[in-house]
DNA sequence: CTGAAAGCGCTTACAG
DNA sequence: CTGAAAGCGCTTACAG
């Protein structure tokens, strides 16, 4: 019932507690023998030390924070499943901080510090001068997930969200469509204005018409935006930041007998699970938001277990991104 | 950029370590008069107590571990969202555990064990025999997240599953509907056994013919399954223990011809937002999944301040849920 | 109401 | 290669 210590293993193998705590930190300082003595003690008895005390103490507490907004997204549980592969593979353990209106920005970051990670995971889709100011002083590395860092500070880890709309974009306006319906959030997020600058410079480039709809979470009032949308003129290629609202998009148009992909072809950003759910199924930028995230717990690691690592340049990673080609397109 | 310590603050107000550390923790045994002059400071400084010493000289971490098996759910968000609510009224912090296959069970119990949580919030949906003889002997106490606990010595947090089934089955024969198609999943998960117990009671108190169909997490063999069953006969109702199964089931019965909800009608449980991305929309059973998280950690929080929670025999706490009818039924 | 001191369970220079 | 000892930053009886 009582947890073991490091004393009861010292005790056992007949060696002093700061050979146990080396057999466990600086194996090999430890004569074999006497390691493998004290280390088929630790797995008989089932010695984990513990995390306070080896925090405390070593000054380094082998766990990193995850920082996330409140808005429940798909992706974020995806993300942190990447985020924990990777953790795992360094022996890294997690503690999960949810930022919402209500609470203090600053008040819950220093939460974080007081709570001594080793490093944090930001995912932060609203991030701005605001938000650089009040996390400028973290002792310890940050990368900013799923987002890209403006500062020298931060390394951060995405898909380049600008490129792939250009590229997505041009690609129809290749295919022979003139009519591209941008569909964005009504909030803005950081990521989503890069996702838009794409499209601009893709429209502008082929002298087309910008057409952007800014629409809410909620998707009754997506309803009806799309509905007076489509009323107004119909498009022949909808490219949403989200692939909820391109399945709301297409469900919309349906209804009015418009065909799905032949008369409207729709596009969505991301591929969750949603996007195969749909009928037809959903055309998507597929964000590879797991990889986003065990990549961004692996940088991190990089940055922590260099000593120099604030005197660096933090790295600003992008990762691969594919179109996924399914039935709402031609 | 140096973290600041009690000393810091002890020292600018001018009183000792002990009465600070007595104003964060037992603000009543401190006069007014200092408590406020102490509270100043620490505002002013920022000072938050470092987790790890705190948790190590006290025994308590005021963190709680939140265990859930890997498979990215569209609950498992919800559900730590509404945890944390709670945990940040009560004043835990969240450390986040993710079981996997690859991972030995008990060494990952110990682990968690280990982080010094003063409660375990376990989510596993396949919880048997082998799961409580793994976590018997835990020093702290542990609520189950959307399951039911068989034993005394955990308490749980769920709906009436079983029940809900019942009553919506019972619902759709009172409705006239005699072919009704239950659809599991392969893989054995302990509350959907307890959803296909209830759909079994109906079907046997109405001298009905059980039907029911495993299938597979896949959705490219979901929809292989859903053909052939549909093949051999059009059920009238279908109900499925996920959104995404009924979703799917839909999507293949409309391309067939067959129209929901005229010819066909489709029940999905939980009520997640596939739920009204479909077309049409989904009737569910609505798990309240975000309440059941927050009740589960006020529940643990009632647990770990009672000094003889382990002498009591803890609670199966039933949430209540509800229908949402939707366009899939007539 | 407040302070001095012991102790939480570890790690890590420092000796040997 | 190993042990004795100091110390990590707190909390909490124990005195006063």
């Amino acid at each position: 019932m009582n947890q073991i210590k490091i004393y009861d293993i010292a005790g056992a193998a007949g060696v002093s507690l700061a050979t146990v705590s080396r057999v466990l930190n600086h194996p090999e300082k430890v004569k074999e023998a006497t390691r493998n003595r004290v280390l088929k003690i630790i797995r008989e008895k089932g010695y984990k030390p513990n995390a306070n005390a080896r925090g405390l103490a070593s000054r380094r507490s082998t766990s990193v924070a995850i920082v996330i907004p409140s808005i429940s997204r798909a992706s974020v549980a995806e993300m942190i499943q990447g985020i924990d592969e990777s953790a795992k593979k360094y022996g890294y353990t997690i503690r999960l901080f949810i930022s919402d209106e209500s609470s203090d920005p600053v008040d819950m970051w220093s939460e974080v510090i007081a709570s001594s990670v080793d490093g944090i995971l930001f995912m932060n889709d609203e991030t701005n001068e605001e938000t650089y100011k009040e996390i400028k002083n973290t002792p310890v590395p940050v990368v900013f997930v799923n987002n890209i860092s403006n500062s020298d500070q931060f390394g951060s880890v995405s898909i380049d969200y600008e490129e792939c709309a250009y590229k997505i974009t041009k690609e129809m306006i290749d295919r022979g469509n003139k009519k591209i319906l941008f569909i964005d959030t009504e909030h803005k997020y950081s990521v989503n204005a890069l996702k838009r600058k794409g499209y601009n410079k893709a429209m502008m480039e082929a002298n087309l018409p910008k057409r952007v709809l800014f629409s809410s979470g909620n998707i009754d009032i997506n309803e009806l935006d799309f509905t007076s949308e489509i009323e107004k003129d119909v498009p022949e290629v909808v490219l949403a930041v989200r692939d909820s609202m391109a399945i709301s998009f297409m469900n919309v148009a349906s209804k009015k007998g418009i065909k799905v992909p032949d008369e409207l072809q729709v596009i969505g950003f991301q591929n969750t699970r949603y996007a195969v759910l749909s009928n037809p199924k959903l055309t998507c930028i597929e964000t590879p938001i797991y990889e986003i995230g065990s990549k961004s717990m692996s940088y991190l690691t990089e940055m922590m277990k260099d000593e120099n690592s604030r005197d660096k340049k933090a790295a600003n990673i992008l990762i691969d991104y594919n179109v996924v080609w399914r039935g709402s397109t031609k």
